[in-house]
RNA sequence: AGGACCAUAGCUCAGUUGGUUAGAGCGCCACGUUGACAUCGUGGAGGUCGGCGGUUCAAAUCCGCCUGGUCCUACCA
């Protein structure tokens, strides 16, 4: 083994070996373990939070797999319809200097496929590099024939079961994108806004009641004025009660519009009258529905002025008879021009009666970044109602189980207010709808126009044409765990892994996906998607800021894992940037943060972090720290190992048999082992990856390292020690050793299989040059008959007096290294005992020359005394103490002493303590007090004897 | 406006059903080339557990209020 830990050098090796044993296929034996990846966007590369959240799903795949459990982790890829169109539709123009209309649907999305095929591979390559498990041969892609077929098949059956249905709504519209988004790809953003007051006159010389012949409306978009069909007032205000069902005249447009009541209208906001413009405005929609009002919607779909008006009723139907004409001044101006205009043309009329400034937030388009406008259009939706119940109650039973809990609050505050979802996207990138229109604008809804003539007894010449619109990709992700599993067909696969174990995903999708997966996924296949929601937080930054390419703090996985030259990273964090101007302070601030650039650390480490910072639910603030920390773990546990093959490898580790004796220390290693079996496993059942982590790195580090390997030195170096001492100590150091690799291969897949392929064949586990792999290793059971409960505390007082004696030489500077003469006084015949037993280890790891035991304290010459437990130990300080210091670190300890003593003689000075706490808790605090004192004691008669010199 | 979560050492975080001398890693200080490891070893300093009040024999832990932070939902004509 190379001296230092190169992580590179055995990662991508192991990575393709595994690959090429098939490793990752499930076993077909046991009982199923699946998880569904949550499937990255095709052309998308791998951020922190993939990271983050494949290591999760990787380290309970390999956990379970070990566990004999018959695993599948499905793997796989979203065609992501908004983010791939843009991106192509980018490239293109950069290109060719060419939009997709100049290219045509069909062209364009030959080119979206090409750039699938050559940039598709990315994402899965970085999967490999994370280290995961999954099953490769049977990826999916979202748009592959038979989810496609999938998605054909759930369209229908909905459509047939009156769940589907399609109409002219209001809807969230991208004036950019060209197409609707729904309610959660908006994103809301306070800004600093204007708010105009209006004077719309009053038709046939009506009045208000304070003889104005106006009635004032306030509103942050005059642009909508166009499409205004009434004012509202509220009915109980008395105000206006006169002026209901009178009318006024629309300024600009000259159309009569009336005054209806309606409850929408608040009486304490500005005048108390309401402009309500059904087609511009969710709010106004409903009282449109309400008042019965026309539609009238005045924007194309660039949202700019239409020259004329188009006017329909709530079913959608135009009317003939609303006088659509609008101003021939504003025809074809863009929303915010026609905006300046209108509010100048009300001011020139003496109808702009005040301008406020005011905070309002306004609609974003996640991806576009545009203003969205509600918008009438003709789309295809979701009746969620009768979906959502069973999903709600799925739930609330208990067959799914968030972790942690309080994310269910979230997920049925959502389902319980849930609106009809809009499933058709203008795109032209994803799931055809499968609906066919006749000339007549006739919908035919069916798998293929062969089917939609047969079902619907259509003439064979009668022309056909699809719906040009795509479907949502959440529609197509919705089917995600059982359309991978080959759904509609009934495959093995489906009846085997279905419903997957634990789904791992972001609380940011809950929405999004998991509540839209549970949905379809019981109405399609009566089960739910998953048993388990293990919803984890977001990646940050050091400084707990989300990472972003525009505030230039973000972090490339593979860059931790692989190292980065400072030049390189800045470069990556500066180029092609939206705001160039922010690249001097990123390349900055990211040269003060590195100013060697990144290390590489190996997948290893990075995993390592990620579980040791993996609390669920919160997001995760990356620590650079831990990263560094973690990858000296590995080089701990890789130094460590190469302690143990140096020693056990051509000698005799007892798998052959032969006579084997275990020390003290061997007996109390294989005791800890089974604790910490026992803790890693319960906390991998809690999804406590943080827990397990620790659990595995306080023992490598703290127990075998520090301590064990420490005190198998003196057995195997010792001439003297039996044979079967020596075999008995090379074989706990191998076992053990090979014990942590499994136990550590899930968290740390690479580093613990390169070790174990060297240490399985000693322990007796695998055979010399053999074919295993750890990750089909059995996982680890704590063998309770193996806890030594005698043996641990054997090895706490040999420890104790360890320490005792270092702490004495930092105290008194003594060199490390300088033999010294101990003795041992006031112990109990036990104390003598283990003495007796433990020699040659205190002697090795003190650095001690002699121990004496010494019957008479009197006898005692000078020292420095520290204790353990009753007994102290002594080590002889002739004419070496520095007086005033030892008095004052004595006065100090002693100070501590009465402070602790203080506080439990108040405590038990207290009746009411002593009758109404437990026994156990009483006697506990007596046992400390004891404890206390006889350390004080100490501490005094030493401060008396340096004293007196 | 409603709701959720968070506040523990300089930093990142653990702390199970109330009973610990409140822990870890990193960082810091001192010492150290002992035959696995300086990506290391040994020892150490460092905490009014955000504030106030309550319940209790006992509160970092339970309850209430307040402050600060993060996020979600809604509204803003």
């Amino acid at each position: 083994m190379d001296k230092t830990y190169q992580p590179e050098q055995i990662e991508s090796r192991w990575y393709e070996r595994w690959e090429a044993d098939n490793r990752f296929a499930p076993s077909g034996e046991g009982e199923p373990f699946s998880i569904m990846i949550p499937p990255p966007n095709v052309t998308g590369s791998l951020h922190m939070g993939h990271a983050f959240q494949d290591t999760i799903m990787d380290t309970l795949t390999r956990w379970r797999r070990m566990q004999g459990r018959n695993t599948l982790w499905q793997v796989g890829t979203d065609h992501a319809g908004i983010a791939t169109q843009m991106l192509v539709e980018r490239k293109v123009a950069a290109e060719e200097g060419k939009s997709r209309h100049d290219l045509g649907r069909e062209a364009f999305t030959d080119k979206i496929w090409e750039w699938k095929h050559e940039s598709g591979g990315h994402i899965t390559r970085q999967l490999r590099r994370m280290g995961a498990s999954v099953d490769w041969s049977r990826e999916r892609f979202t748009m592959d024939d038979g989810f496609y077929k999938a998605v054909q098949e759930v369209f229908v059956r909905l459509y047939e079961e009156d769940l589907i249905y399609r109409g002219k709504r209001l809807v969230n519209w991208d004036p950019t994108l060209h197409t609707a988004i729904s309610d959660l790809e908006v994103e809301n953003k306070d800004q600093q806004g204007q708010f105009w007051h209006f004077r719309y006159p009053l038709a046939d010389g009506m009045t208000t009641d304070d003889g104005k012949n106006y009635l004032v409306v306030a509103t942050t978009r005059p642009e909508t004025l166009l499409g205004d069909s009434a004012v509202a007032v509220n009915p109980e205000d008395p105000r206006y009660a006169s002026l209901v069902g009178k009318f006024v005249d629309l300024p600009l447009v000259g159309r009569r519009i009336p005054v209806v009541a309606d409850e929408h209208a608040d009486m304490d906001k500005g005048s108390g009258c309401v402009k309500i413009t059904p087609a511009h405005d969710f709010n106004d929609y409903e009282v449109g529905k309400r008042q019965d009002l026309p539609l009238i919607n005045v924007f194309t779909k660039d949202a700019a002025v239409l020259a004329a008006a188009e006017a329909f009723d709530l079913q959608g139907r135009p009317l003939a008879d609303i006088d659509t004409s609008l101003p021939a001044a504003y025809a074809g101006l863009g929303r915010f021009e026609a905006r300046e205009r209108i509010v100048a043309d009300m001011d020139a009329a003496g109808l702009l009666e005040q301008v406020e400034t005011v905070n309002n937030t306004l609609p974003f388009g996640d991806r576009s970044g545009d203003v969205i406008e509600p918008l009438l259009t003709d789309q295809w939706f979701v009746a969620v109602e009768e979906l959502a119940k069973p999903a709600i109650a799925a739930v609330e039973n208990g067959d799914i189980e968030f972790v942690p809990k309080n994310y269910e609050n979230m997920y049925f505050a959502w389902m319980r207010d849930l609106q009809d979802w809009c499933i058709s996207r203008q795109l032209w990138w994803g799931h055809r709808i499968p609906a066919w229109y006749d000339a007549e604008g006739n919908v035919y809804v069916a798998r293929t126009a062969e089917e939609a003539r047969a079902k619907h007894d259509l003439p064979a010449d009668l022309e056909l044409t699809q719906d040009e619109d795509v479907l949502d990709t959440w529609f197509s992700s919705g089917l995600w765990t059982f359309g991978t599993l080959g759904w509609p067909e009934q495959t093995p696969e489906l009846a085997t892994f279905h419903p997957s174990s634990v789904l791992v995903t972001g609380f940011d999708i809950i929405f999004f996906w998991v509540a839209r997966m549970i949905m379809m996924t019981l109405k399609f296949t009566g089960e739910v998607p998953f048993k388990q929601v293990y919803v984890h937080g977001l990646v940050r930054d050091g400084q707990g800021q989300k990472m972003s390419k525009s505030k230039g703090n973000v972090l490339d996985p593979i860059d931790l894992i692989d190292g980065i030259e400072l030049d390189a990273l800045v470069e990556k964090r500066t180029g092609n940037m939206m705001q160039p101007q922010k690249a001097k302070a990123i390349a900055k601030a990211t040269r003060g943060e590195f100013p060697d650039g990144i290390e590489p650390h190996g997948t290893d480490a990075l995993r390592y972090t990620f579980l040791s910072q993996a609390t669920t639910g919160r997001d995760i603030k990356f620590d650079m720290g831990r990263l560094d920390g973690y990858r000296n773990f590995c080089n701990k546990l890789w130094n460590a190992s190469r302690y143990v093959l140096m020693n056990a490898e051509g000698q005799d580790c007892g798998a052959a048999g032969g006579e084997v004796e275990l020390s003290l220390a061997d007996r109390w290693i294989v005791s800890q082992l089974q604790k910490t079996e026992a803790q890693v496993t319960k906390a991998m059942e809690e999804f406590r990856f943080d827990h397990a982590s620790q659990a595995l790195y306080d023992f490598v580090w703290n127990e075998y390292c520090d301590w064990y390997l420490e005190l198998s030195k003196p057995v195997l170096w010792d001439d003297a020690a039996s044979e079967a001492a020596k075999r008995g100590t090379r074989r706990t150091l191998v076992r053990v050793l090979e014990a942590v690799l499994r136990l550590a291969h899930p968290m740390m897949p690479f580093i613990s299989e390169e070790i174990w392929q060297r240490v399985a064949p000693l322990a007796g586990t695998a055979s010399e040059g053999g074919s295993e792999s750890v990750m089909t290793q059995p996982w680890p059971l704590a063998d309770e008959a193996l806890i030594d409960d005698d043996a641990t505390r054997d090895i706490e007082w040999l420890k104790g007096v360890i320490v005792a004696v270092r702490n004495v030489r930092a105290e008194m500077n003594i060199a490390p290294g300088k033999p010294l003469e101990v003795l041992l006084t006031k112990g109990t015949a036990g104390d003598s005992a283990r003495l007796e037993a433990n020699r040659p280890f205190l002697a090795k790891l003190a650095k001690l020359e002699s121990v004496t035991w010494l019957d008479d304290p009197e006898q005692a010459p000078l020292a420095a005394t520290q204790l353990v437990g009753e007994m102290e130990v002594l080590v002889p300080m002739a004419g070496l103490i520095d007086k005033d210091a030892e008095l004052a670190r004595l006065a100090k300890e002693i100070d501590k002493q009465d402070k602790l003593i203080g506080g439990i003689e108040k405590k038990l000075g207290n009746e009411s303590f002593v009758a109404k706490a437990p026994e156990a808790v009483v006697q506990k605090e007596r046992g400390k007090l004891e404890d206390f004192q006889a350390t004080r004691r100490v501490l005094v008669e030493q401060r008396d004897k340096i004293a007196a010199l």
